[in-house]
DNA sequence: GTTTAGCACTCATAATTTTTTAGTGCTAAA
DNA sequence: TTTAGCACTAAAAAATTATGAGTGCTAAAC
């Protein structure tokens, strides 16, 4: 891979993700000050690579997963986000009264709007938090309020019915119980301790404990098994207006698979325990589909960490979005140290 | 519109649904036991009258909205639900731990698994509840958890971060005021009371009022504006699998609209001073898309009220859908009832 | 050795024509 | 009032024919 080679290259996948149409040898003539003749040649030797395709014999080149690949490792410049993009995010920085995660996701809010492509939040994963405690609230009816919260700062809570024999003040005095004992114990290993320790204690203590050590086994069960409440999606059909989702049948997958939280977040977290670099994943090195790209950064702000990701098609606008989903996560952290002072 | 151009229209609308294909008149003669040719006679004139449309010249009929509205005003039989539809229900109906809002979510999951057709739950609304109560909760690193929890069981919670120079305990205590003196405020006049009332009493005992009456000011205006939570769309991507949805620019119209979430709980809950009965707006009565129907029920089971809707084609299977309604509707009371016992 | 003009060739796309088919309305007789 | 019969329609599908943007390859030019 010489030198004009790469620029070649280069050339031809910046020209496919502004076009989105193949390209052609005499498109490039102009550029590289030669006829088209000269790069038909050399594309014929990008082809013989690897990087590039042709849909047909007769067609441009479009550039191959091996081809993106090499591009954003090899190829791509890093570049300034835009003034008017910058714009938009800093109002948002400069809001501090904003949660981090409200403040993560309304960014991805916005580079979804800016960019047409779909973008992922994927709040604090609640597996590595630890209990820090549990409150039981009392509501009319017969009713009870579980609100667990975590060292992490991840706050759910639901509902329980209550049958007539159980007293409320039971349920509270078991909440203490948990409180006292479990502490600090990971979120998923609450349900066991739960079991082997608390269990034993309030079977002496409380009357109807069997029905109270299951409102307490469902509110910690529901709590790790939520998953749904960590992943934010926005922009979901952002992505469709980009042109290569333009067949009913493609669209309905996509649309399929972009309902089902539960595969976008495992896709998003994967190689967990990687570094804080930015990721891209192409095609099918997604393992979502073979007709997206995945960039995603990991964020460890203020011992909070997480993840954002923004989802297009292969055609996109790599550089962009490297560089806002950097922008956004230094900018979070900075926010962070300004509001310590 | 005597006995036999009824039931023609009524077998014209079923066939239709069932088929998706404009209906001829061939079609229908063993039915009626009578030439084409008498069909076609009776065909005309309920074009003439509006309830059925033709593609094109030499097509079949295609009920008109006019001709819908006719069957499910006039034709439409009620029938039970079948078996298998009735089992998947009552499995949720049996569990009694789950709340009401948890059932009824579920329950709308499944008719949108069994009928391919979108359903939305619109839950409580928060706009007539009342203030029960506002629980602070101290987590590490300088953050609080604001539990606010109404008189009808909604429970929401926001975290907020606070600036060093305020204590924890002044939040309490402005809690605790708030408590004493907003309890059974309407939700949303607790936004006012907060600045008339609870304001000065706070600027009196606590240096940083400022600061704590905007951290309560934002969890209440939070919790009123929050209506994200209260929808609960099952199967968004369901009701692309009917066959009139069988091109780009219509499936990407609907999956915006479907996205909009404002947009679909404005629109289940129009008619709002109407009665209990089954709304069924079809078309462009819908206010939603010209091309869906929605089918839509309010229920008001233990004190709490809210709305099921199930969104699908025109050609939407009325009969069933009616009757999943009502079944879901009448067991979930019921369900209330032998709980309360 | 690299570049380029020139030419034959290919294939997707679009435009055109043809065929098929499922239906219609109307008339006149039963 | 019903029906057989027939001319007629328009969509949908199939076949046909351009059009055009591209290629690869060869042989000459630099």
């Amino acid at each position: 891979m010489d030198d004009r080679r790469n620029s070649l290259l280069k050339e031809i996948v910046e020209t496919y993700i502004k076009t989105a149409k193949p390209v052609g040898s005499k498109a490039l003539c102009s550029k590289f000050d030669c006829s088209s003749a000269t790069i038909r040649n050399e594309m014929a030797i990008l082809e013989d690579l690897g990087y590039v395709e042709k849909n047909h014999i007769s067609s441009g080149r479009v550039p191959s997963e091996k081809g993106y690949r090499y591009y954003v490792e090899n190829l791509m410049e890093a570049e300034k986000i835009t003034g008017s993009d910058m714009l938009k995010l800093q109002k948002i920085f400069a809001n501090k009264e904003l949660v981090l995660s409200d403040a993560i996701t309304k960014c991805m809010e916005i580079i979804s709007e800016i960019t047409n492509y779909t973008s992922v939040v994927l709040g604090k994963n609640s597996s590595d938090n630890a209990l820090l405690q549990v409150n039981i609230i009392a509501l009319a009816d017969n009713q009870v309020v579980a609100v667990v919260c975590t060292d992490k700062g991840v706050v759910e809570n639901k509902i329980f019915n209550i049958p007539d024999n159980i007293s409320i003040n039971e349920i509270i005095k078991t909440s203490e119980i948990i409180n006292k004992l479990l502490v600090g114990t990971p979120i998923n290993q609450v349900g066991t301790r739960l079991e082997n320790e608390i269990k034993p204690i309030i079977k002496k203590q409380i009357q109807q404990y069997e029905t109270i050590y299951n409102i307490f086994y469902d509110a910690f069960n529901d709590f790790v098994s939520n998953n749904t409440s960590n992943v934010h999606i926005s922009g979901r059909t952002k992505i469709f207006e980009q042109p290569e989702y333009n067949d009913v049948a493609e669209l309905k997958r996509l649309a399929n698979k972009l309902e089902d939280v539960n595969f976008i977040e495992k896709v998003s977290s994967k190689d967990e325990n990687d570094t804080n670099e930015i990721k891209i994943y192409i095609g099918d090195e997604s393992e979502f589909d073979p007709n997206v790209t995945i960039i995603r950064k990991k964020y460890h702000i203020n011992g909070e960490d997480g993840t954002i990701a923004v989802i297009g098609p292969k055609r996109m606008d790599y550089q962009r979005i490297v560089s806002l989903l950097e922008y956004v996560d230094e900018n979070l952290d900075n926010r962070k140290e300004n509001d310590g002072k």
